[in-house]
DNA sequence: GTTATAATTGAACGACTGTTCAAGAATATT
DNA sequence: AATATTCTTGAACAGTCGTTCAATTATAAC
């Protein structure tokens, strides 16, 4: 049997993703973890090694949800274009169950150092693959006549993920007006073209 | 007299700020900083009062520095927009003395939570009078003639600020092309008018 | 049912956390 | 020179940190 009522696998991965998440890497303690997950400490490190080495799980974890929302967007809508369009406005307006406006592996570059040489270069790397997902769609967009060719895309995914850095972290900045966030998420995602 | 070697209280708010700068509140210890600043715990908090307050004094020295820098460039710069692309040039390519990529204020908001409400607010404050003295500095342009009236200084101060923002954030996820960042932030900069 | 294997437990470890405070050194006042 | 005032010191505190491990419980194999 593998069907636990807890402690599967995904669902502990989700409950440690959304703590640290939340609160960082060097704020989440160990027995705040035990506490959220329901593990005890030997359990834990039997699974997942260490600290670090759960942490790099949420990492994966979270960079894999951006992936399929990205592609499950892609899918749903006819113009790539309007898929990325869906995706900043989905990401810089905070929902009630995500923990943060910011983009956990934002936090995570931003709050690590060379100290944590390791879980640094994950975050980074995982960045970088979500940025090729991005081009991906800028050049999908190109081959439906949508978007000119004379642009290169991966220029484009770079201008993009950096909106999408900008945005989140102004809207942690300015949580109070909505409002304004929306339409400066407009004037980006405009000044693109 | 007031002129010691050391522990004259701006040396040592300048050497704490580059500390929590590159480490962050949480990933300091009052022990590095009793090393840094070459001070007694004692003495620290007859000063300070806390682990807090001394991170305050730090955000409010970081971000007068950085109302400075602007002030010099707008002083140094015949065009207040050159002096916003020349801030925007000098803060996104990290020099050697400076710890981080990131601005301290958002690492500060992307680390807190509401553990540390008054830090917190304190971070979102100051950005907030950085990005009025953008305002200001896009208003003297439409005075000068340099950008049309048509549109909000304080609209584009937002977008500035969320740029200078997404661009340190994406120079620290893509540490090692320095070529790609500068034209990103010429992309950038170009796309606000 | 019995044995072998894997997973889980929780107490314990040494190191480190932010902070305090009586004692001492330095400075200012008379 | 003597007294009053401020600043500095460093040992110590209670609490928490990430981590380990022998003992126990659960699962699998025969």
């Amino acid at each position: 049997m593998a069907t636990n009522t807890h402690n599967d696998r995904q669902d502990v991965i989700q409950k440690a993703t959304h703590l640290f998440w939340e609160k960082g890497f060097h704020a989440t303690s160990m027995r705040n973890l035990q506490e959220t997950i329901d593990m005890r400490p030997g359990s834990i490190y039997a699974r997942f090694g260490s600290k670090e080495g759960l942490f790099k799980q949420t990492l994966e974890f979270y960079a894999n949800n951006s992936l399929a929302t990205i592609q499950s967007l892609a899918d749903a809508n006819e113009s790539p274009l309007e898929a990325l369009r869906a995706f900043l406005s989905h990401v810089v307006i905070c929902k009630n169950p995500m923990p943060s406006n910011m983009c956990m592996l934002v936090k995570t570059i931003s709050e690590l150092t060379d100290d944590n040489a390791e879980l640094l270069a994950e975050a980074q790397q995982l960045l970088a693959t979500i940025e090729a997902a991005f081009a991906e769609l800028f050049a999908h967009a190109q081959a439906n006549g949508e978007l000119s060719n004379s642009k290169d895309p991966k220029r484009l995914a770079s201008l993009f993920q950096m909106q999408v850095m900008g945005l989140r972290a102004y809207a942690r900045a300015n949580e109070s007006s909505e409002a304004d966030i929306k339409a400066l998420t407009n004037d980006a995602f405009a000044s693109l073209f």
